[in-house]
This record gives C-alpha cells, structure tokens and sequence, in this order.
DNA sequence: ATACATCCTACAGCCACTAGAGGTTCAACC
DNA sequence: GGTTGAACCTCTAGTGGCTGTAGGATGTAT
C-alpha cells in the first residue's frame, strides 16, 4: 500500500495533481487510513501513469478518460480509441505547421537585428508590422 | 475615431478581449464618450497591433509588456529586445523538438493498431506503457 | 513522549482569455 | 422628437490543468 507521497513519487506527478485527479472524477477514491489518509494499490498506480503517459503525449484530460473508460471494457472494439489517436495526431501536426512559421519568423527578426537603439530595432519592427512577415502565422492557438 | 468593436474588427481581437488588455494595464484607458463608452485613436489601434502580432508569434502577455515598454523608448540600446525574441525561438525550438517526438510516437501508434478489441489495441498498450515508446518525450510542458 | 515529515481540507491564484446577465447609450430612421 | 435595436457598459464566473498556501491532523521513528 503506497502513501500518496510515494504514488506521487513513482509517477512524476505532484500530491496535489493526484487529488486533482481524484475531484474531477479522473481516479477512483481510494481506500483511507483510521485517520484518514488515502492509501493506494496496484491498480490506482497502474491507472496513474497511464493518465501521465496520456498527458505527456499531449492527449486532454477529457480524451484520456474517454482512452481509460475504453481500456476499462476490453472486449469493445478499439476503432473509438483510435479515432481518439488520430484526432490527438492531427492537432500535433497543426501545431508543428504553425510552430514552424514561427521559429522562422523568429530566426529572422533575431537574425536581422543590428543591435542598435529601439527605434532601429528589427524584432521590434516586426511586431509593429506584420507586413515584414514572410510567414502566415496568423492561425489561431500558440 | 473608433469604438471599442470598430478596433475590434480592425485587428482581429474580441470586445472582451480589448478590455481585459485594459484590465490588466496593457493597454491605456482610452477616452469617452459623455455615456462613458469608449473611443480610441490611431495610437490605441497601433498598441493594439503591436499586441495581436506579438500573441500570434507566441510570446506572453508578459514579454509583450515589456517589448512595448522598450517601443516607447527609441533611444534605448536593443539588446533587451533581441533578448526576449531570442528566448521566445528558444522556446519554439524546445516545442518543436517535443512536438516531434510526439508526431511519431502518434504516427506509431496508430499506424500498429490493427483495428480489434482494445484489449489488444495498440493505442492503449502504448498508453499503458513508456517501454513500448521509442523517443523519450518526458519532458514538461505540452 | 516527542519530533517532524507527511498527510488532510479548503480555498486562492496562474494564464489568456471567454461567456453571460442585466442594464445603458448611440445612431439611424420615420 | 420618438422609437427601435445594435452595440456598448460593469460585474461576475468559468475554462484547462494544475500549483501554492494556510492551518491543522496523522503517522512513524527514536
Ligand atoms: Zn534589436
Ligand atoms: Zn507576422
Ligand atoms: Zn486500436
Ligand atoms: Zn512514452
């Protein structure tokens, strides 16, 4: 039976996301000491690090409980969790695009800067005027 | 001179949006109206410029604050300026590389699923299990 | 028995907005 | 001058995904 210290510790997550987890509904109650303190088992470990696998591969919190309440029912057929994959694919893949346009961008404002005053300054001229812009970065979402 | 929603259509920004730039001290308080709405001027409307095109490149309301505060002072030397551009492709960088290491660790997954129950789904084995991942994209940050 | 790390709840704060309620003002048209 | 009705106003609360803090209780080692 692990503390929620030592849940926290084998999952590289913080206490409190841990109870995070647990108020939204994310992961089970678990058991409790005489005074109180949750203890955990296997199953909530097992639970957790699929969740922080989940997030650190970009997937919400709502996709990921879509992704365990499929992995709760392992007789359903998988099509749903893929779609759910896919979806998650898409977005990186839009994010890279746009991520792109901005490093170049960037590169260049730095790049082109001489280093002189503000009122000379490229990385500021930039910003006033999209128009220097080589790029549509335009999109919506950082 | 503009209304609030007239500067809103100008440089693509919500009503809301523009007064919480206000809020915040982003943006000046700008004039009024004898009913106390408000009318900005061509100066607003370059700030608000300057803002938008800084967001769509990525960086926080904070750098922006301070990229504004060296554009009001032309006489200042550059290199604060060029040093927040540089941190923010720093940053776009470091996503990128993440960002890529996702692309494939998704591409992987759900091109291997073949499409059965998902307790063989190859989505939710990887899910369960960093061991299956070939890149390491345990760092944070989404 | 005491120290003290860890645990508990409850709530506030972060970023950058966004949405809504409930009321007022402005501009145009008749 | 009166009447619409869109656009404005303030204020509050909510979003996602946590993180931090206050103030107190518990667990364990010595
Ligand atoms: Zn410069
Ligand atoms: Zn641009
Ligand atoms: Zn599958
Ligand atoms: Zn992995």
């Amino acid at each position: 039976m692990l503390t929620i210290g030592a849940l926290a510790r084998k999952t590289g997550t913080k206490v409190q996301t841990i109870r995070y987890y647990e108020q939204i509904g994310l992961l089970p109650e678990p058991g409790r000491t005489e005074g109180g303190q949750r203890r955990y088992g296997d199953a909530e470990l097992d639970r957790l690090s699929f969740i922080r696998h989940a997030r650190q591969l970009g997937f919400s919190l709502g996709a990921i409980r879509e992704l365990l309440d499929l992995s709760d029912h392992p007789n359903k057929p998988c099509h749903e969790a893929d779609t759910i994959a896919r979806r998650q694919l898409k977005e990186v893949e839009q994010r890279l695009v746009r991520l792109e346009a901005l490093r170049t961008e960037l590169e260049r404002m730095v790049r082109e800067c001489s280093g002189g005053r503000t009122a000379d300054c490229r990385v500021l001229e930039v910003l006033r005027d999209h128009s220097e812009c080589l790029t549509d970065h335009t999109e919506a979402g950082a």
